[in-house]
DNA sequence: AGCGTTTTTACCTTATACGATAAAAAATCG
DNA sequence: CGATTTTTTATCGTATAAGGTAAAAACGCT
């Protein structure tokens, strides 16, 4: 499985992911982003390589970026801010 | 302009400025993701709807994540948590 | 202005996304 | 299990992404 094949499958099975979280099924979706049922089904099970203007269907149906589809969650450890509203944590 | 074309050029135009902010040109953007630089011309100037793979190899090539050509960069006002560390800043 | 570089455009070919439809398979639920 | 719903798969037609090449246009630079 070479790079692009990864992206592509992540991308789907981040699609998947978050229609679900939605509850509605691939003919709703369908609906909705007047992308087929058979088309959304390939592209979440990774068998299709979808273009730029299909996420942004997606995405725009599920009410979240294209980068909820896209980006691994780089799960950073929580980056505190060193000042908040001007006050210095670091003083308390 | 519909919503799927400001998408498409909004991208081409966020690779354009990532590419040259690496200073490099399109045939060498070419040489590094395998895209010819007629297509990556098109893609810049929002005139072709470039594939997932495609926006994948890119980014890779820039070393930035995909929402980078996505994502608007939403201004938000400084959201500040009420509680940092557990402190509630509202009581200092 | 003239020269070299970079980008754009055009044309052709191939690959593939996408829609529609239908049928098969899988999942869900009584 | 049987019935219904949901998803997957297959097939076909159309649209278009992408490569290659070459020529034109735009840009830089001295």
């Amino acid at each position: 499985m070479d790079n692009t094949e990864q992206i592509i499958y992540f991308a789907g099975q981040r699609i998947r992911t978050v229609r679900r979280e939605s509850n509605i099924n691939l003919r709703q979706l369908a609906l909705l982003t007047g992308i087929s049922a058979p088309a959304l089904s390939l592209i979440e099970n990774g068998k299709r390589d979808p273009r730029l203007s299909t996420l942004s269907k997606i995405a725009k149906a599920l009410r979240v970026e294209i980068s909820a589809f896209t980006d691994k969650p780089t799960e950073e450890p929580l980056i505190v801010p060193d000042t908040v509203q001007g006050y210095v944590i670091s003083s308390f």
